[in-house]
Order: C-alpha cells, then structure tokens, then sequence
DNA sequence: AGCATAAATAATAA
DNA sequence: TTATTATTTATGCT
C-alpha cells in the first residue's frame, strides 16, 4: 500500500468545494497522502490539478464533461489503487515543480506548462462497422491468422496490422472468457 | 466489475488487489455476498467456513506448499478480483457441501476439495514506476544483459531474477512489435 | 456514469 | 527467440 495511514494530527490544508486551492495547499503532503482515498472537490476548481490534467491528456479542460484522464481519475477516486500508485510519483513530481513556481511568483498557473512529454499511449482506434464486419468474417474462418495474413488483413482493411494484430488477440480472449463464462454459471 | 474503489457509495468491504482480506471480510464481502441472495450468516454460525478458516489459517493444510483448492486460493487471495468473482460460485458449492458434510460428522472435508488444476499461473508482478524507470535505464544501455548482469540488476532492485529476465524478453519484443521497421509494415 | 473493447504488459509456450 | 495467452489498464462511446 502506497499510502501510510497518515496521522491527520497535522493540521492539513483542507479543500472543499467552496474555495479555490493554491498550489501551496495542494502540495501539502497530507493531502498527498490523502490523494486517492477520499473524493475530492471538482477538478476544474483546483487549478494545479486541472493543469495536470491538461497536460496529462493533452486537451483542454471541458467545463461541463469532466475530463476522464488518469490525473483527474485519480483525484476523483475513480482508479484502481494500482493505478493511483503509479500515478502518484508524477503528481508529486509536477506539484512541486508548480510549487516552486509559485513560490517564484508566477501567478498565472496556466501558464506554466511543461514537464516531461510522458510517453502516451496510442490513441484507441475505433474500427468502422465495415472493418469490423470484415475482420468477423475473416476471424470465423481463421482466428488464429499467421504473421504473413495478419500483414494481408491490415493491407486490405487499410489498418496498422499491429492494430489488426491486437484485434485478432483481443477477439481471441473475448470469445474465451464469454465461452468460459457459461460454463461457470450455475444457478 | 472488479474495481469497487469506483464505486462511491458505503458499501461492503471491497477486495482489492493490494490488500488481503479477513476470511470475515470475505464473508461479508460484496463478493461472497453479491451470489447469494441474502445476508451471510456470522462465521460461527457457518460450520464449513469456520472450518475453512481453521485449516487455511491454523495450518493444518501445507504450510511451505500453498494449497491449490479454490476455497483456500480465495481465502488467500492468491487471485485477482476478476478471478475470484469467476472463482466464486466454485468456492460456494465448497462451501454449501462441505457445510452438509460437516452436519452429517464427517471429519476430512478436504477430500473432495481437489479438482482444480494444479498449473498455477504465476501471479502478474507489477513493478513499481521506479523499478520501471530503472528497468529501462539499463535496458537502453544494454537491451541483452547477460545472466550475470541480470542477476546483478534483479539483486539490486529487489526483485526476482526470472521476472526481470523476462521484462528484458518483453521489452525487446515489444520494441520489436511496434518498431516501424518492420517490412511488411502498412504505412 | 458504465460499458465494451483497444491497448499495454507479464507470463507462458513453442 | 518468436508467438500467443492471460491479465490489467484506460478510453471512446452513449
């Protein structure tokens, strides 16, 4: 467990919703230590974090649809604490950096972007109904494809085959796991 | 879904990955409870699964060898969420029969317990983000260490050799998987 | 606000 | 090593 079960005998920085943290505030190691355990005031309304958010995802913040990215899930609770753990080296990383920032006067906090670019992850293709249809068709007569037929899908659907790869794994899995499934239930 | 910490309401104890629950936590588990229709019994009052915490945790099954029943797998958690909600009926039907055994005096309820397969899958280590860091550190220095220096690496970040043998192994696979280079590559 | 499933990755097989 | 599975993560939808 990542998080030590922290004496709250030293007078943490609470943030409710009411009022707008400062970067000092969310540094303050209690809340750290706190960060995923408790739910916690919208994003939008902590600034630091909502930067952290933009940076971590790569998109402006949306006003009415919070933003779904790790950070944000993190806050929000909605994460595993797996999750959290590997989060929470970079969240304490980035808060500092923003602290020094504004211990070095920077008031804008929006303007302070940087940071290490975070390799991110590939953006989750969505097949068309076409594709899909074709990969089906192609999975029912063969769903274990060689190398060499994976390289021919893809070429003819016009997907990365490494996509087309994966499709091909997870379609394998799916159709386990659901088969499986039935198997187990009993009333 | 396996990921209770989503759920905000105050619900029963959740299972989590990081943390090994009480047999009692089991029990009044949202797991365990969710299949049955009604409210679990205490403990005392459930002969086979006092029975089942006896022997799991008094020691009167294998202690250096870990027992491979369901019940005892779930007992320890030696299982994902995901695995132990697929295990659960599994680990019911123990229960509800080796309660009727118990009733009719019958001693030795671990002998109809066998019956799942042997063949444990080792458990997904997750590495710490340090750990990955440091992986990938040495890992760009040299992607093909010797045994020696694999060992060396394992002992120096605390984990066992076979796993960081075989991050090395996965790690260039990937980085071969993804690799543009690849000559049937769809651009 | 969840679900379905694409992507990532540890483990295993060949 | 390469190929595949098993498990986990997280994101695009509605």
């Amino acid at each position: 467990t990542p998080a030590p079960a922290a004496k709250p005998s030293s007078a943490p920085v609470p943030i409710t919703c009411s009022e707008t943290p400062t970067v000092s505030q969310l540094v303050s190691s209690k809340h750290l230590s706190e960060l995923g355990k408790e739910p916690r005031s919208p994003v939008s309304q902590r600034p630091a974090l909502a930067l952290l958010c933009e940076q971590t995802q790569g998109g402006a913040l949306t006003p009415s649809l919070p933003p779904r990215c790790p950070a944000c899930r993190f806050e929000k609770l909605d994460i595993t604490p797996k999750s959290a753990q590997k989060l929470k080296p970079v969240l304490e990383k980035w808060l500092s950096e923003a602290e020094l920032r504004n211990q070095e006067g920077q008031q804008n906090l929006m303007e302070f972007v940087g940071g290490e670019p975070s390799k991110k992850r590939k953006r989750r293709t969505s097949f068309t109904p076409q594709a899909i249809e074709a990969l089906n068709a192609y999975f029912e007569k063969n769903a274990l494809p060689t190398g060499q037929e994976i390289t021919e899908i893809a070429k003819e659907l016009n997907y990365d085959r490494e996509v087309v790869r994966v499709w091909f794994c997870n379609r394998r899995q799916t159709l386990k796991n659901t088969s499986k499934l039935n198997v187990f239930q009993i009333p």
